[in-house]
RNA sequence: GGAGAGGUGGCAGAGUGGUCUAUUGCGGCGGUCUUGAAAACCGCUGACGGGAAACCGUCCGGGGGUUCGAAUCCCUCCCUCUCCGCCA
């Protein structure tokens, strides 16, 4: 969530920052209701303070025996004017809540200018990519060597589900156990046991909700407790302003009984985080956890359709950060360099790109790219997303430290970024570590997690 | 899943319809004293929103209700703890 004060005070250089992105700002519309909520809110105060007077003169005519029902008569008035009043405001809060929740963040100044991913700068290369010629696909050496099944996963579940075995699999948890090992004991950072499973609150906290929930898999409750004071809300908001607020309402029953499947890591370590005043001598906060990721994906349909690059379950070792907001531009570089060693240390060749405005995250001030070379598309591919949100979701999970001068809480600044993607890891080792004969040979940074392993297949 | 007890500021913990404008303690900050520190003593110290400010409003797990007035009474949901059941 942007600022609210500054979309007040600078609306037209945020509405400009936001085109950057390809966003565009409804600034008369949000004018419009702001100006409306603003003297709604006015009045509303106007009336609390005139009936906790009218109480507070109640209750001393009382202690002395005096007669009341003067008084009574006036409450009467400003109790139902303000009952109208109240009723109003929640409804207008409630959609100005929702089209400030929908607003995506500013990009840093250092990022590029561009529509999509082609306009992605590319920053730095490291390693000797493989020529692909005679280079196979990873899906074929895996399903050569009997090690890779999707025919056997559709069985089981559906399209774009993976069943590893033998080697491959076993593999596939050294790289796990690897990567968690390389950032726990040389990059610093906490290990984290959490839930894959979380509610809307945590969703809304780091940004998936409310813009993207077609991307998750909500675990619906059975027993949905229709909550009809919200049903009436939505009924009013329609009326009132001829809008539909069948999402705000959506999320608001959802944040009270829904589980959502994590779609990353992510969502459960930053939300350790909301609602919380930090002491400033506990930062910077880093944390790495291992968990399964779950992906609906939808509207993605077509692209990867073949092999392990896009699944609807996939495994992420995560670097989670919390910072001073000073200290967040150095920490991004920080975090980074931390996913990068672990390709470093693997021996695959990668890049280093910096997005694009119009390609960045909702929630992302600015993001890096690690793209791993794959030799059988003879083009670097997605391993790593590295991102900076600023304050974008410490001002919405109200994830706070008490500043040392002031003594008052102020935002955190939070970053994450894959250390890595450990499924498509294991494509980038299968597809730049194949040999002549359809065998995979083994890096030797993991040879230590695989004893008696020579190679696979 | 069943029964019971609870949820109050950073933490602990009072408050059962009207100066609650939430007692008190711990912690934190400032001061006195001291060569310095500790102790002692004194003072300050919750969050959110609006406002240039004065100030106003909201918040005692969430939501709803009763009332002129709710931390307090009623309904409902969530969570925690204890015991029982089940289970890895």
């Amino acid at each position: 969530m942007l600022d609210p004060k500054l979309l007040r005070t600078e609306p037209e250089k945020i509405a400009a920052q936001l085109a950057r992105r390809g966003f565009i700002f409804d600034l008369p519309r949000f004018q419009a209701m702001d100006a409306q909520r603003k003297q709604l809110q006015t009045e509303t105060e106007q009336l609390q303070s005139e009936r906790n007077n009218g109480s507070k003169r109640i209750g001393a005519a009382k202690a002395k025996g005096e007669d009341v029902t003067p008084i009574l008569a006036d409450m009467d008035r400003i109790k139902a004017q303000l009952a109208d009043n109240e009723g109003k405001l929640a409804v207008l809060q409630g959609l100005l809540d929702d089209f400030l929740a929908r607003l995506p963040n500013i990009p840093d100044a250092s990022v590029p200018d561009g529509r999509d991913e082609n306009d992605n700068v590319e920053l730095r290369r490291w390693g000797t990519p493989r020529p692909s010629e005679g280079a196979k696909d990873h899906a074929d050496l895996g399903e050569a060597l009997g090690l890779m099944d999707f025919a056997a996963a559709a069985k089981l579940t559906g399209a774009r589900f993976t069943v590893l075995r033998g080697g491959l699999a076993r593999m596939h948890r050294a790289l796990t156990q690897f990567m968690l090992d390389v950032h726990t004991r040389e990059h610093g950072y906490e290990e984290l046991y959490v839930p894959y499973m979380v509610n809307g609150a945590s969703l809304y906290g780091t940004g998936q909700l409310p813009k993207f929930a077609e991307d998750l898999f909500n675990l619906v409750n059975p027993n949905p407790g229709l909550n009809f004071a919200d049903v009436g809300l939505l009924l009013q908001a329609e009326r009132h302003f001829g809008l539909d607020g069948s999402n705000t309402l959506k999320i608001k029953l959802n944040q009270e009984k829904d589980r959502y499947l994590i779609p990353t890591a992510e969502v459960p370590v930053t939300n350790l985080l909301r609602d919380e005043i930090l002491a400033p001598e506990n930062l910077p906060k880093k944390w790495v956890a291992h968990t399964p990721c779950f992906r609906s994906e939808a509207g993605s349909a077509g692209r990867d359709t073949r092999g392990m690059i896009r699944q609807h379950q996939f495994e992420k070792v995560e670097l989670v950060q919390a910072t001073l907001p000073e200290d967040s531009r150095r920490a991004h570089e920080e975090l980074t360099g931390h996913a990068e060693k672990i390709l470093q240390l693997l021996g695959l060749p990668y890049r280093v790109v910096v997005l694009c405005a119009g390609d960045l995250g909702a929630g992302s001030q600015k993001t890096y790219d690690l793209e791993v070379w794959l030799p059988s598309q003879n083009r670097y591919r997605e391993i790593s997303s590295c991102s900076n949100f600023g304050d974008f979701q410490a001002r919405r999970m109200l994830a706070r430290y008490r500043h040392p001068q002031t003594k008052k809480p102020e935002l955190l600044h939070t970053l994450n970024g894959s250390g890595l993607a450990v499924g498509r890891t294991l494509v980038g080792i299968i597809e730049n570590y194949q040999q002549a004969d359809g065998s995979i040979a083994i890096p030797d940074a993991l040879r230590a997690y695989l004893p008696g392993l020579e190679k696979i297949g």
